[in-house]
DNA sequence: TGACAAACATCAAACTATGAGGTATCAAGG
DNA sequence: CCTTGATACCTCATAGTTTGATGTTTGTCA
């Protein structure tokens, strides 16, 4: 799985799923408004997107889930596993790499 | 087409091509191997994915094409249009966006 | 009572890039 | 000579990802 493209310039949605629950554990409807209010409107993921991400997380043990009743209504609460917190330490490096790389061509002034 | 996700996170090949043939005359191999260069193969965008664009930048008139024969071999040589410039500031602005957005976010320590 | 936000979920369609395949020329090496 | 590999163009089916629509239930506010 590791390409040249780390599937990047589309996997960002798992990036910044694994980041947020790191932070604290979150539930899916909170993670998809908090991608649109932290990035300031710049990206926002509609629940089509991420719910099925969590699902897929989940099953790869890089998260875990917490059936948690608050206000009458049931959340899924998320939170970071080891490995989740091995593949977030990967994807960020990746991310890094392909931005900088980017960065390194939009900012060139040469010939 | 101004959406909140612009495109980008897919569309970064365009932004490339399109910032490469900005600073000068480029054919289409010479792209290939340059975005992998210098992006220090953060980035490699096959022949497949780069062809198809430069024919669609051309047609939407972003770029203009000149054929010129060298050691034997015909080179399709692309240039920015007016158009086209405009179409890159555009889109480095929304990549700039975009790449801030995921930086306030991973960057973040809050709780 | 009706509308809207919160919260979960699924799915067909649209869009992109991959990777394999194809042609042709040229240079270098066995 | 002949094969390999680089240069240079091209196309296309497939795979992968996200969108946007649709659906459900509960709670709140007017």
């Amino acid at each position: 799985m590791t390409k040249t493209n780390p599937s990047f310039l589309n996997g960002v949605p798992e990036l910044l799923v694994l980041k947020l629950v790191s932070r604290r554990e979150m539930y899916g409807y909170e993670i998809v408004k908090a991608i649109q209010a932290e990035t300031m409107q710049a990206l926002s993921f509609g629940e089509g997107c991420i719910y099925p991400y969590l699902h897929y997380l989940e099953r790869e043990k890089l998260v875990a889930v917490r059936r948690k009743e608050v206000e009458g209504r049931v959340r899924h609460y998320y939170r970071l596993t080891p490995r989740g917190r091995k593949r977030l330490e990967h994807l960020s490096g990746e991310w890094n790499r392909v931005s900088a790389g980017i960065a390194l061509v939009l900012e060139s002034q040469h010939a």
